[in-house]
DNA sequence: CGACTGATTGATACGTCTCAAGGATAGTGG
DNA sequence: CCACTATCCTTGAGACGTATCAATCAGTCG
């Protein structure tokens, strides 16, 4: 997961008032603001917009005219197929920038899992930008080595590894990526969402969530909220030690 | 496919002594050379290096230490799983770069696929390089660029696609990559390196392009030369309209 | 020529998908 | 605030595609 994620990871340092909307989003602007000197200088050519839940951000196709970066809420990358398979190769966070690098159309489509909202760079001053600063070029190159590597091991999970182990890693890379140790974890994407991440269908993950609720290795008090009983069953799942 | 694929399709300008390896290689160095002037300032930095059939160059886990670039033969890169599995990422053609923008250690394994001549570069040679040219910059970021895209096709493939769509399509994107227009096709990678490619086994991947003969499609003069017979009907596979 | 490695084919098993129904949840309007 | 409704989730039964296992075949190298 994680295109272009910030190493800012949202410095989550208590899981106070999570469930809060209106909350979530001033504190993601606040880490935004004092973690990312680095990315300052764009700031004066940022726009910001707000897209509600599954509101197309862009299309694949789209001129790349704008690169963005999440404030709040969660986008998901996305490709079309034409008889409407589809495959989500990234949801993205507070802080996580997307649509870079992007030669002309964009690649891929861009969609608010939930109300999100994102700021807008014109591709030019991102470029610009970067010419005129190393540490911003360096920035951008780890964000871009961190994504390459993220998409290699979901290469290997939608390549070679079992529904269980999928879902088991997809949970696991929430919980990482949440950045807390608390062992409950927020899981902000539908189900479908989750299975064209995976590259499964919605009821396989339904039925690997399941599984997972039944041997005590999770707990779920709602559709989108989940309690971590036994982590390192967890992790064995994940890596096929079953 | 193809990792930071240098933009030189190595000029194929006619479909000429195809499969003497010697003159393969001397038309490799050609390509790199004539076509390549951007990364010329790398060349003093350079050293050339054999690998035989199946040779690691690197494994997961290494210390970074150089980046390389095809000179001649197939290189690929992937994850082995501890039990075994194996996830193919790329196949790398002559002037392929791989290795780059690794932080710290590799996070994939390169291997010689055929015998193949590289060049590595100090990791820290290229970064310096890079940082004092924007030319070179540009270059790299639009390898980037298209490795990026190319994953996010090779992750719709794996995640949404039939056996017989990946494997038209893996045979359409090597058609693409070979630049020429001919009708016959070398394909340099076993059976099993196709499967570990496409997440498929050795079997299925056989059964598809045994149905392929069969269907008229394409036609084998032996294992590794393939002839397109059909290649709308190929394409029309390849996006799954059966 | 003979042995080895890699490729092909067949029979069967298994995992995931598909289709269908029922249940929970969330959004909407009265 | 509640009833209504649409959407999403869960579960089950069965179908289907790909994996597995085993045998044979072809190609390659000594």
């Amino acid at each position: 997961m994680s295109t272009l994620q910030s190493t800012s990871h949202s410095a989550t340092s208590a899981g106070h008032a999570r469930w809060n909307a209106a909350s979530r989003a001033t504190q993601a602007l606040n880490s935004l603001c004092d973690t990312d000197e680095d990315f300052r200088p764009l700031q004066p050519f940022g726009t910001k917009q707000r897209f509600k839940r599954n509101e197309t951000i862009f299309n694949e196709g789209d001129e790349a005219k704008y690169a963005f970066r999440v404030v709040s809420g969660v986008v998901r990358l996305c490709k079309h197929l034409p008889d409407g398979r589809r495959q989500i190769s990234d949801f993205l966070l507070e802080g996580d920038f997307f649509g870079f690098l992007e030669s002309g159309e964009y690649s891929f489509s861009a969609e608010a899992v939930k109300e999100a909202v994102v700021i807008c760079y014109p591709t030019r001053q991102i470029d610009r930008a970067a010419e005129g600063s190393p540490v911003m070029r360096k920035r951008f190159l780890e964000l871009l080595a961190k994504r390459l590597q993220d998409m290699q091991e979901h290469l290997v999970m939608l390549g070679r590894q079992t529904a269980m182990e999928r879902v088991a890693s997809f949970l696991l890379s929430l919980i990482e990526r949440s950045g807390n140790s608390d062992t409950i974890l927020y899981i902000p994407m539908s189900r479908q969402d989750i299975a064209d991440y995976l590259g499964l269908t919605i009821e396989t993950v339904c039925r690997a969530l399941t599984e997972l609720k039944r041997d005590r290795i999770i707990d779920a008090p709602n559709l989108h909220q989940l309690r971590l009983t036994d982590g390192d069953a967890l992790e064995i799942l994940a890596e096929g030690e079953s």
